[in-house]
DNA sequence: CTGTTAGCGCCTTCAA
DNA sequence: TTGAAGGCGCTAACAG
């Protein structure tokens, strides 16, 4: 035993366990786990004695100890894209105030579009024994989720795979998000409406596609024209070069719809780069909000995705699904719908 | 025993132990044990019987129990105050990044500035055992270093604190990064430059008010005139604010360097919404290079402080002081420079 | 109300 | 090269 631990400078003293708050005390080491864990069952003169001796001890209970003999681990992973992708620093944010208030520390772990990395981010989360998963991005393969729910560990996904035992799932409302996008735009008169993708692949961004082709669909299109499509990646190049191509047809649209705030970034740096303005000569719609669009400038008219409410959601989805067993039917499907917010890229045309 | 733990529907199967493997693999636990940490002290042949059941059993060892037998958590602390401030999240990624690359894990936490949170984070991390705190922030007060540092968890600061035994300190070459923009500025013919600070009592911000008057000082000035300094907070809005009293000014300035990129970008704001150009009108610089700041409009020319660099910094000051006895003079202070970046917010007067 | 005892899953002497 | 036994710090029966 180190020596150290015993010195009788306090000051000095490192690490302390629950035997030697107990001595101090003068009690057993139940008793000082239980004025710890069910102080109702311990004589309050007693339990201020073993209070003294952990403030003079600064004893810290060991989580890893704890743990090991309760079967939880009180940790919850996090797995996104990549934090330095403007969409999930508040994600994170959100999900760790949530998971506090629950008693829980998060394990985050970034993606970076790997699945190499992903699978590895995954093992690590298992041998913490994390108690729940939130997969906040999509290079979740089956196997990995197999892996999992074999284990009975809880998973949250965002908008990929299907609720079941103890997967859950949030939803996000796309479609009438992007038609409140396309709605809006018509509301204010424009008829040639253009809509920057996304990735290939990426589901929720082919959900985006998807739902502005139907909003489309469903207004008077001009004789004969079919709604222009072009291809993002949910960057700022990608809305760059977007614009570019977009600047050149004829008839030019007068509105354009983004999959993601970056991308209408991009659109809005490239179409002053041309020479032309925003709203004046093209409106421009974004979509997620992130902090940024607040400053673009001018200020970004976009669809508000709160990444509050996804944390919240994907939290306590997590501690519903936690004491699951198979077969009780847990695992279900929140669903989060978005706010327009209209700000100054979109003008009457 | 859960005897779900040993059906044999071995695809179902959640947790097994490592005395599971032990039993499939005709073997003692003590063999397992050697096969995963020290395999050259076992026959080949009987690591690969252990393999194959690792493998079918899904093994993964628990972390908490072999944290709790080796005294090593394996887990790293990262304390940043916001990690919505665009400036933290590629710190976070990069932190993460070489944590992993030395076997660790992250318990990242926000602060949020608040000092009670604080504590709360630096509690849990105790509880956790980690074996170091990056403290990225400056919320952190004296009693809660000395706590830790009484446990012998190393620490290592940016930019506040000072090296000890077991505590490092990343200190940024402030001075000279503003010096590089005010030469930038005064090579460009500017002579009435003001400044915009951050929030009074923040360290790193002070310092760089400082370095600015040390640098002025060092022109000449205009018979008879000092340099402006406003305050601002390091938000977007602070940045706002300080441009609104500088366009008042007579004789107004023609070039202003901000604390941080944030503020710079109020002020392109600002300086826009007043009907004035940048850098036209007036010439801006920023400080830290966030990633926004080359889509900025235009592209703001600021001072790069490489996050990826106080990182690696701070998680390799960490791992030299891991076993770091007091007396043992460990510690260190790593030096961090900047660099220049040029992009067009800065023209001729 | 309090204490004794038996593990949680694993690593590590010490023997064989 | 392998195994048996003890213990890391803590909680949870089970007795008193």
């Amino acid at each position: 035993m180190d020596p150290v631990a015993y010195d009788s400078d306090l000051q000095r003293v490192g690490k302390h366990t629950i035997r030697d708050v107990a001595r101090r005390a003068n009690v057993s080491i139940t008793t000082v786990s239980r004025t710890l864990n069910t102080p109702d069952l311990v004589e309050p003169e007693t339990a201020k004695r073993v209070w003294a001796a952990i403030k003079d001890l600064r004893y810290y209970p060991n989580t890893q100890a704890r743990s090991l003999v309760s079967g939880r681990s009180r940790i919850l992973g996090l797995i996104v894209s990549d934090i330095t992708n403007p969409f999930f620093p508040e994600l994170v944010a959100s999900f760790e105030d949530s998971a506090l208030n629950h008693g829980f520390d998060v394990l985050v772990t970034s993606s970076n579009y790997d699945p190499q990395r992903m699978a590895n981010s995954v093992r690590r989360m298992i041998e913490r024994n994390v108690e729940g998963i939130a997969v906040m991005t999509s290079e979740m393969d089956d196997h990995l989720t197999g892996q999992l729910s074999s284990r009975n560990v809880p998973l949250v996904f965002l908008d990929v795979g299907s609720a079941s035992d103890t997967i859950s799932n949030i939803v996000v409302d796309y479609a009438g998000g992007i038609q409140q996008a396309v709605e809006h735009l018509v509301s204010l008169g424009h008829e040639r409406i253009a809509f920057v993708s996304g990735p290939a692949g990426l589901k929720s961004a082919e959900e985006r596609s998807s739902a502005f082709l139907d909003a489309m669909a469903r207004r008077d299109l001009p004789r004969g024209e079919t709604p222009v499509v072009l291809r993002g990646d949910h960057k700022v190049s990608g809305g760059v070069s977007a614009a570019e191509e977009l600047l050149q047809l004829t008839p030019r649209p007068t509105a354009v719809a983004a999959s993601n705030d970056l991308t209408a970034i991009g659109l809005l740096r490239a179409v002053r780069a041309a020479g032309l303005s925003v709203p004046g000569d093209l409106s421009v719609v974004g979509f997620d909000d992130i902090w940024l669009a607040e400053y673009t400038d001018p200020p970004l008219t976009t669809v508000r995705l709160s990444r509050t409410a996804i944390a919240e959601a994907a939290c306590s989805a997590l501690m519903a699904d936690l004491g699951a067993r198979p077969g009780n039917g847990n695992g279900r499907e929140h669903r989060l719908s978005t706010q327009l917010v209209v700000r100054a890229t979109t003008a009457r045309v």
